[in-house]
DNA sequence: ATAATTATTTAGGTTTGTCTAATTTTTTAA
DNA sequence: TTAAAAAATTAGACAAACCTAAATAATTAT
C-alpha cells in the first residue's frame, strides 16, 4: 500500500501536468508540494522504481499508466468526499478541500463504492469538477471562463478552475454559487474586468476573478 | 499535531487499562501493538517528554490526563464512524473496526461534531460500546456477560466485549445482534457452554462466546 | 562560442519509528 | 540468599522522507 506522501505525489504531478501534459520538471513540482527540489529528485528516483512515474534526468517526469490510475483514484475519493460534506454536513465550498485532503487517504473500495451511491452517483463535486467513475473516467462538459463573455450575455455558473480559500469565500458573500444565473452588464476594457447582474445585485469582478468561474452560456 | 503512530499508541494504551487500571507493562503493550518492546521503550521515553505518558523506568506507564484526552477523542471518533458505516452505508457489524480505524485519524473537529448530530447524536456504536461526547463523559448501564445467566433467564443482547472479526462474522450469521431477545435453555456444567433460545431457534454457545456476548436481563 | 546564470542532481545529514543484539534490572526458583 | 530466568533498557543500524551545501548539466546572454 502506498504511503499518503507518496500518494500526494502522484497527486500532485497528475494535477501539474493537466495543464501542460508534457513532462513536468522538479522545479515546477517542488514549488507546488513546498518541498526541496533534491528531495523532488530523490523522491522520483523510488517512483520510478516503483514504475509510478517515468523519470529521465534532466528530462522531467509524467506519470505511468499505473501511477495516473492511482492520482485518478485519489482525486475520485477527494471529489466524493467533498460532496459528501456539502450535501450531507453542510460544509461551505470554501471549507471542504482540507478536510477532503485527509479523507482521499482512507483506503477502502467498499467505502467509497457505498459512498458514492448513498450520495446518488454524483458526476460533479462542489466545485463544478467531474468526479471520475470507478473506471477512472470522467463526463465532461463546455464551460468557459466567466471572462470571456461578452456584454449582454447571460449565462449559468457550473464551477471554479482555483481552490484558494479566500477566493471561494468571497464567492460564497457574493453568493456566486453554483446553479446562479449572471448576465455581463459591462466588460471594461482598461482593466478586463466585468460588471455582472446576479441575484439581481450588480456585481464588480476583476480580472482574475472573471477567469476562475467557469460558465455554461445559457 | 500528534502522528497517526502516536495516536496509536496512545489508544492502546488506553484500552490496555481499561482492564487492568494499573500501570501497563512494556511487554503487554509490546505484544498488544505487534511491536518489540525495545520500541515501546523508545517510545515511552519520548511520550513522557511530551506529556501524554506518566511512564517511570522498569515500572510501567500509564496515560496522563492529556494522553487520555487525546485518546477518548480517538475513541470517540473511531465509534462515531462505525455508527456511520453501519447506519448510513449499510456495513455488517464484522466490517467497520477496520475502516474506523483510519477515519479515526481524521482531524477536524467540526467533521466530527457535524457527523454526530447527523447520526442523530448515538450513545453506543455498532457493538454496544459508549461513545464519549465532547467532554469525554460516556454513558453507563447495567450489562452482563450472557455467561453469568442462569437457566431460564431472559435477555436482550447489548454489544459484545470482543472485536475480532470472526467472532462478529459468527455472531452475525446466528442472528444473534444487538437488540435481539434470548432466553437460556439450558447451561452446562461440564464446559460451561449454554443452549440459549434466540430466534426460534436453539443455538449452543462456547464458554468463550457466551462469555463476549453483553446482555441486559429483562 | 564562451561565459554567466539557472536548473538539477549528488553527497552527506537529521528525525521518526522501527529492528536485533547486548546489557542491566527485576523477579522467581533452588 | 544466591543462581537462573524473565523483563526491560540501551546501543547501534536501517528505511522513509525530508533538509543544506556542493557538484554538475543545461540554458541564456554576450
Ligand atoms: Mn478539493
Ligand atoms: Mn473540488
Ligand atoms: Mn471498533
Ligand atoms: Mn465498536
Amino acid at each position: 500500500m502506498l504511503s499518503i506522501i507518496i500518494e500526494n505525489y502522484l497527486k500532485s504531478i497528475f494535477h501539474l501536468s493537466q495543464n501542460e501534459n508534457n513532462r513536468i520538471t522538479t522545479t515546477e513540482l517542488a514549488k507546488y508540494m513546498n518541498v526541496k527540489s533534491a528531495s523532488i529528485t530523490d523522491m522520483m528516483q523510488r517512483l520510478e522504481g516503483m514504475d509510478l512515474v517515468d523519470y529521465k534526468k534532466y528530462q522531467g517526469v509524467i506519470l505511468t499508466n499505473l501511477g495516473r490510475k492511482r492520482a485518478i483514484d485519489l482525486v475520485r475519493k477527494h471529489r466524493l468526499w467533498e460532496v459528501f460534506l456539502v450535501e450531507k454536513l453542510q460544509f461551505t465550498w470554501s471549507e471542504v478541500h482540507v478536510v477532503a485532503e485527509q479523507l482521499e487517504h482512507i483506503h477502502s473500495e467498499k467505502l467509497i463504492d457505498r459512498l458514492e451511491h448513498f450520495l446518488g452517483n454524483p458526476k460533479w463535486d462542489p466545485h463544478g469538477d467531474p468526479i471520475p467513475d470507478k473506471e477512472g473516467t470522467m463526463e465532461t462538459r463546455e464551460q468557459f471562463p466567466l471572462a470571456e463573455l461578452l456584454k449582454g450575455e447571460t449565462a449559468t455558473i457550473l464551477g471554479v478552475s482555483l481552490d484558494d480559500e479566500n477566493f471561494l469565500k468571497f464567492l460564497e458573500e457574493s453568493e456566486l454559487t453554483i446553479g446562479k444565473k449572471i448576465l455581463v452588464n459591462t466588460a471594461f476594457s482598461f482593466d478586463d474586468s466585468v460588471q455582472i447582474l446576479a441575484n439581481k445585485q450588480l456585481i464588480n469582478l476583476s480580472k482574475k476573478v472573471a477567469q476562475h468561474i467557469l460558465v455554461r452560456k445559457d
